[in-house]
DNA sequence: CCCAAGTATTTCAAGCTTGAAAATTCTGGC
DNA sequence: GCCAGAATTTTCAAGCTTGAAATACTTGGG
């Protein structure tokens, strides 16, 4: 849609892959750090994280299925993690009434007291983390980039 | 825009929280994109552009450790990549004169010619997923961010 | 010259990730 | 009730990633 004028196009292609290198920097970076922090201070890892916040929000249970969409991640990957959670008795998995097929992957009493400290303690670190960035920019580049990552804003 | 209005009354920290959040959702989706792009239509993966990246910069070669730390990924990794480059005949490994222990990793002339078509599609696939903003738009968020990923902006 | 300490790289075990294939269970048409 | 096809989950092979240990080489002090 309107490429039209081969001059004023050109800039701003050049800008824009700027721009990702930028958020990809940005996040990779601070995830790494993150990552890194899980392990040495909290003896865990970022997708393990990632699902117990995700069963933190379901605290009745969620289906394997479910979860792995919620995760935009693979159905076997989430088994994998959710195997690793239960083995440390973070996790477990409850039958479904009138499905066999499925089951509800929900966090032991243990795991939610657990999450709830690390929810806590990532707030106060990601916090730290974007400390440099005023609330007004870090509105306004919630704005730009919710034109981005538009499909689906499920949440 | 201004849709913070009401939104004042939360704090600093969710709104960085959140501000966390979109950046990850953005970047991830967006790589995953890419990733699944390189995997269907070329038959690669994302860390092995990322590799090819590299080598292509250093058109002479680059020490095995010099890469790691220019990827910020492990020594261990940069190896398994480069093996398999290799074995694709992407890339190869020289002897460094003088020192028996480093080796340099640069591309094949194959390697170099894959890499050129590569960065072209890359190019221009970035900018479709961000065609949605403005010039302008990617400015003001890249400015804003330069001021999170501080440390050591290399390019 | 010898060897201890340092440097460069690879190997390794463990975990994460994917997509495809397999196993299990359910459902609806007959 | 049967069973073909759909739905749900797990298994699997291959690759990515890390940090630690192992390997190979270099350097400098004695």
């Amino acid at each position: 849609m309107t490429p039209g004028a081969d001059r004023a196009v050109e800039p701003a292609s050049k800008t824009r892959l700027r721009l990702w290198l930028k958020l990809l920097k940005v996040t990779s970076q601070t995830e790494a750090a993150l990552r890194r922090r899980l392990r040495d201070d909290h003896g865990t890892t970022l997708p393990r994280f990632d699902v117990m916040a995700a069963l933190a929000r379901y605290p009745k249970g969620i289906k394997m299925s479910e979860l792995s969409s919620y995760l935009r991640v693979s159905n076997g990957n989430v088994t994998g993690i959710v195997d690793r959670l239960t083995k440390e008795g973070l996790a477990l998995r409850v039958a479904v009434e009138g499905d066999r097929r499925s089951q509800l992957a929900r966090l032991t009493p243990m795991g939610a007291v657990a999450f709830k400290d690390l929810a806590t303690r990532h707030e106060a670190w990601i916090d730290g983390q974007l400390g440099g960035l005023s609330e007004e920019e870090a509105e306004t580049v919630l704005a730009i980039l919710s034109r981005v990552g538009d499909a689906g804003d499920d949440q």
